[in-house]
DNA sequence: TCCATATCGATAAAACCTTATCGAAACTCC
DNA sequence: GGAGTTTCGATAAGGTTTTATCGATATGGA
């Protein structure tokens, strides 16, 4: 296949415009309700406290258009971006691991805006096997990789335990699993045509914790500045 | 004050490595329990599916020092990412929001692991308040302002409902919180002062799917490379 | 109608993160 | 003791993401 020029495979849109499309989406959705037509990445910036520059770039990346002091089509943009990030095609999830974390996942009624359907969620507690919980049935982990196999299930969302997590992971590649949602703190060996999105959430807060040290050593150098306060 | 040639500014630690230092630790440990002396970035990388260059640069980011030949001594490279990580420093925390998800995060015990001691959560619903969870109170969300001030409260977890994130955030602020952990999926306006990490855990997931689509187009045009199998 | 201004798209520059290269150190085995 | 090999640290090269620049275009008011 010769590289036509009007070759329409999509640049693979980066990773942190991904991150912040939802952001832009729902801030137009208001401007939808406040009956606007247009919005510019200034009000959008200005808005989410980002860069105006970034913002237009990352509506390019949706295909979305805009007009010189006009700015972007409320109703076309979001339709771009839903497009872009397919909100439409909806995608049936399976949810490993009913426990603290996974049961507050499966209460959430966000994910169906998006598109995402956690069908079932499946634990190896005995006490939980059976139950339903937000309307979700909780099933018997050992029926995790028939089902994925006979639903074509492509995501699963990983919130068991740390020590479970590999053999989990490998049976749901076995199965045939596309990508898996990780929450737990593990590096998960997997085939490398199977997507993995950590979620650690205990790292992040570490990230955070980290800033706000450096922050404070910042702060201080410069409130200090030059004077030998303490010591 | 000069720039003089041994500033001990501590360049800051770039986020990605932050994010990647607590995957080390905790093989490491691991290492440690298996009566390693040494252990190698070869080794960090392979277990890890990372890079070998990336680890060393990480490792060397936050003080540790190797040997040619022998790899990073365990215990000396544990406290390194101790020290720089800072998971000695005891911090309080408070959350506000014990609905699904902060319920889980109370429960959560692997906080304490890094430093982290979540005190108090605060809520608004009077069923919840006066209640315990996880032996975590609940608290009046009134009297978060108060506490927040007079505990010198510097880290927050946000996870009340969208509705809720900005009016709480300017409470948070105007107490004098340093750093909000945010698992709201707004962008929240704040000094610029104080830390923001958002946990858009839909933003997230929306990634996964697209790389997945982007993934399955890949694939397609290479299995049917040159032959206009459809169309 | 024309000018001032806001905004877009394209392109370039800067900043940041990842990956590669290479000499030197340290261990093993002969 | 020396050859061979692994691994480190430093530095450079390569990529990706963010930010800046600039000409072009559309609008509103003089
Ligand atoms: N709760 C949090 O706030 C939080 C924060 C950060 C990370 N995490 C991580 O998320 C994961 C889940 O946390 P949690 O708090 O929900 O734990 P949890 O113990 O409350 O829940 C784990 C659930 O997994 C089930 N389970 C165990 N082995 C299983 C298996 N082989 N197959 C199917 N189900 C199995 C258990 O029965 C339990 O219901 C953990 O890895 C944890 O480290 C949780
Ligand atoms: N549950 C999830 O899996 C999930 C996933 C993604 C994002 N989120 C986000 O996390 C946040 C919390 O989600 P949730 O599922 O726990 O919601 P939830 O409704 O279960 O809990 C929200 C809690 O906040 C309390 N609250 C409301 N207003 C308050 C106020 N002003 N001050 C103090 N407390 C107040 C409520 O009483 C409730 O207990 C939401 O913003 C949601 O979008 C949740």
């Amino acid at each position: 296949m010769s590289p036509s020029p009007n070759d329409l495979t999509p640049v693979a849109i980066p990773e942190p415009t991904l991150k912040r499309l939802p952001y832009y989406y729902k801030f137009i959705q208001g401007q939808r309700e406040a009956r606007r037509e247009f919005v510019s990445c200034t009000t959008l910036a200005e808005a989410l406290g980002l860069n105006a520059i970034q913002v237009r770039k990352d509506l390019q990346a949706t295909g979305a258009v805009g007009r010189p002091k006009v700015g972007y089509h409320v109703e076309a943009t979001l339709d771009a971006i839903e497009e872009c990030m397919g909100y439409h095609n909806t995608q049936d999830i399976f949810l490993v691991g009913a426990g603290h974390l996974g049961q507050a996942l499966l209460a959430y009624p966000g994910f169906s805006e998006f598109g995402f359907n956690v069908v079932a969620a499946f634990d190896s507690d005995p006490a939980k096997v059976g139950t339903e919980f937000a309307g979700k049935p909780i099933l018997e982990a050992s029926r995790l990789s028939d089902l994925v196999r006979r639903m074509h299930i492509q995501i699963a969302i990983l919130a068991v335990p740390a020590t479970a997590a590999q053999t989990v992971t490998d049976t749901l590649v076995q199965a045939g699993i596309r990508a898996i949602w990780n929450f737990t703190p593990t590096r998960l060996a997997v085939p490398k045509e199977v997507l993995v999105q950590d979620e650690n959430l205990l790292a992040s807060l570490s990230v955070l914790s980290k800033q706000l040290e450096n922050s404070r050593v910042k702060s201080h150098k410069e409130s200090t500045h030059g004077k030998p306060e303490e010591l």
